[in-house]
RNA sequence: CGGGGCGUAGCGCAGCCUGGUUAGCGCGCUUGGUUCGGGACCAAGAGGUCGGAGGUUCAAAUCCUCUCGCCCCGACCA
C-alpha cells in the first residue's frame, strides 16, 4: 500500500485530517463539532498540560475547579462579555423533568463564575493577589469545526487572578503572557509572535488582551495563547472589592489567560510532513520507540529482547520518565513497525537486529530529518540525549526560519492585498485603524485580519487605511 | 444561516443518467502458507435490511416526493 496522508501540497486541509487519522490522535464524536481524543492524542495532552502546569505552580498559581453550568444571568452581567459569547453558548433549559426557571449556560469560558466566587473570597488586601488556575473542558458551538482547531467541546486550562493594584494586573498579565511564550518556544518549539491585539481583536469584556501568535506550515496564522488584563470590568459586574489598608473599598483588577487542545493542532500543522506528525522530543509523550527486530524468535528472546530490555529502562531512567516505548509487536512487518511510530511522530526509532548485535551498534533513526546513524552500543545513551536536544533546535529553527521567509511588509492596502493573495503568511503594517476598518482589510483581502501589535516594538508609520500614525501591527489570514 | 457536494461492508469508492438473475471493487479483518532492516505476496473466507419513510412499476441502490444526517466553502470564533 502506498502512503495514506494526502500531500500537504495539494490539500492542506485534507492532509491536517489525514495526519491526525494516521495517528490515531482523534476523531469526530457523535455529536457535531465534538471530538474524540485518542489516546495517542490525550498523551499529548497530558504532555503539554504538565509542561504548563509545571509553568504555572512556579510562578505561584494553585488549581481549582468551578462548576460547568453557569446561570445565564451571570454572563448577561458584563455587556461586553454577553455580547460576545451568547451566540455560542449551549444552555441547558430542561433539568429533572422539568424546565428550568433560568437557563444554564454549559461554560464557555469561567470568568463569570469565577468573579461571582472571588467576591466571596475577598474581602481584605490581606487575601489579594488571588492566583486560581482551572483545567477543565469548556463549549463553544461554533459555526464550523475542525479537529483540535475549534470544536464544540475542547480541553483547555484558564487561569484567573484578581489584584488590588492595575499595576500589579498588568504584570500578572504579561507574566503569563510570557510564561506561554517560553512554553510555546522551548517545549513545542513553536516560534510565537507575542503582541497586543487590536480593539476588534479584543476578549470580550477585556480592556486589554496579548497574544501568542503562531504561523502554520500553510503561512496562516494561529492564535496559540491568550491573556487578558481586565481592569475592573469583572469586579464591578460582581462586586470584586476588598478593604485596603486605609480602610477604604476598592474594586479588584483581574486577569485572564488560557491555552487549549488547539496547540495540538498547532503542533500537526507545524512540525508535520507528508508521512505524518513529527513531535518536538520535549513534548513527545514517547520520545524513543526500540525495536527488536529478527524472524527468529530464539534469537528474538535470548539476545534482542534482554538487550531491548535493557536499552528501555536505562532510556527511561536518563530521560527520567517513561518515554521510551519498547515495539513488541512482532505479528507485523518491520516495515509496518516503522510507519506506526513515524505516523505518531516518536522522535528517535531504534533498530535492534542480528547485524547490530554482532556489530556492536543500534541503528538510530531520525524522524525529523530520516537521517540513520549507526552508534556505538556503547555511546548510545549520551548520543540519543543529543540527537534529542538536536532534533528539537532543529524543528524550531526550521520553523521560525520558515516565519522569517513568510514575513513581509506593506505600506498600502494594494500592497497587503497582493500579499495576501500571492505570497500568504504575515504582514507587518502601520496600522491606527478601528474595527470598522478591521473589518474593511478583511473584506478587501478576503479574509486578512490583525494578529497582534509586536511587543517591545514602539516604532510609529503612516497607517495603511487612516493615514495617521499608527503602531506596527502583522496581519494575515488566521484559522 | 447562505452556496456547493455526499449518504452503498470497518474505511475509501464504483454502479444510478438509460430500472432487470445472487449488488461489485480496493484497503482493512479472519485462517493457512511463503515472506520479513522503509508500507509484501498467494490462496481460501467472514462481513450489506444500498441513510430513513412513502410512492410509481411485474420488478427500485437506480425514477418521483418527503425526511434525517454528514462533509466542504463563506459569515462567527481559542
Amino acid at each position: 500500500m502506498a502512503r495514506n496522508i494526502t500531500p500537504r501540497s495539494t490539500d492542506y486541509s485534507q492532509w491536517y485530517l489525514d495526519i491526525i487519522k494516521a495517528g490515531e490522535l482523534a476523531d469526530y464524536a457523535p455529536v457535531r463539532g465534538c471530538m474524540v481524543i485518542r489516546p495517542t492524542g490525550y498523551a499529548i495532552w497530558e504532555s503539554i498540560q504538565r509542561h504548563f502546569d509545571d509553568a504555572f505552580k512556579r510562578t505561584g498559581h494553585v488549581n481549582a475547579y468551578f462548576p460547568l453550568l453557569i446561570p445565564n444571568s451571570f454572563l448577561e452581567r458584563e455587556a461586553e462579555h454577553v455580547e460576545g459569547f451568547a451566540p455560542e453558548c449551549a444552555m441547558v433549559t430542561h433539568a429533572g423533568g422539568e424546565e428550568l426557571e433560568e437557563p444554564l449556560a454549559v461554560r464557555p469560558t469561567s470568568e463569570t463564575v469565577i468573579g461571582h466566587m472571588y467576591s466571596k473570597w475577598i474581602q481584605s488586601w490581606r487575601d489579594l493577589p488571588i492566583l486560581i488556575n482551572q483545567w477543565c473542558n469548556v463549549m463553544r458551538w461554533e459555526k464550523r469545526p475542525r479537529l483540535f482547531l475549534r470544536t464544540s467541546e475542547f480541553l483547555w486550562q484558564e487561569g484567573h487572578t484578581a489584584h488590588a493594584t492595575e499595576e500589579e494586573a498588568r504584570e500578572e498579565t504579561l507574566r503569563m503572557l510570557e510564561v506561554y511564550r517560553q512554553v510555546m518556544e522551548d517545549v513545542l518549539a513553536l516560534p510565537i509572535l507575542v503582541g497586543e491585539k487590536t480593539e476588534g481583536e479584543r476578549f470580550p469584556g477585556a480592556v486589554d488582551t496579548y497574544t501568542c501568535e503562531a504561523m502554520m506550515s500553510d503561512t496562516r496564522a494561529l492564535q496559540a495563547g491568550t491573556s487578558h488584563f481586565l481592569g475592573q470590568n469583572f469586579a464591578r459586574a460582581f462586586d470584586i472589592r476588598f478593604q485596603n489598608k486605609e480602610g477604604d473599598l476598592e474594586e479588584c483588577w483581574t486577569t485572564s489567560w488560557g491555552i487549549s487542545t488547539r496547540l495540538i493542532g498547532a503542533l500537526i500543522m507545524t512540525h508535520s510532513d507528508d508521512d505524518g506528525l513529527i513531535l518536538p522530543p520535549h513534548v513527545a509523550p514517547v520520545k524513543v520507540a526500540v525495536l527488536p527486530i529478527s524472524t527468529d524468535e530464539q534469537v528474538l528472546d535470548d539476545v534482542l529482547l534482554p538487550e531491548a530490555r535493557d536499552i528501555t529502562s536505562s532510556l527511561n531512567e536518563a530521560l527520567g520518565g517513561l518515554h521510551t516505548f519498547l515495539d513488541t509487536s512482532f505479528h507485523l512487518r518491520p516495515g509496518d513497525r516503522f510507519f506506526t511510530h513515524l505516523q505518531k511522530g516518536v522522535p528517535l526509532r531504534l533498530e535492534l537486529g542480528e547485524k547490530d548485535m554482532k556489530g556492536g551498534t543500534v541503528r538510530v533513526v531520525r524522524r525529523d530529518t530520516g537521517e540513520k546513524l549507526d552508534v556505538a552500543r556503547d555511546a548510545l545513551i549520551p548520543t540519543i540525549l543529543k540527537l534529542l536536544d538536536e532534533i528539537q533546535a532543529s524543528l524550531y529553527g526550521r520553523a521560525k526560519a520558515f516565519r522569517e521567509a513568510n514575513t513581509s511588509k506593506a505600506a498600502t492596502l494594494d500592497e497587503l492585498k497582493a500579499l495576501i493573495a500571492e505570497k500568504g503568511g504575515f504582514v507587518e503594517t502601520w496600522f491606527a485603524g478601528t474595527p470598522d476598518d478591521e473589518r474593511r482589510v478583511r473584506e478587501e483581502t478576503g479574509g486578512a485580519t490583525p494578529r497582534c501589535i509586536p511587543l517591545g516594538d514602539d516604532s510609529r508609520g503612516t497607517c495603511f487605511i487612516t493615514g495617521r500614525e499608527g503602531r506596527k501591527t502583522v496581519f494575515a489570514k488566521a484559522y
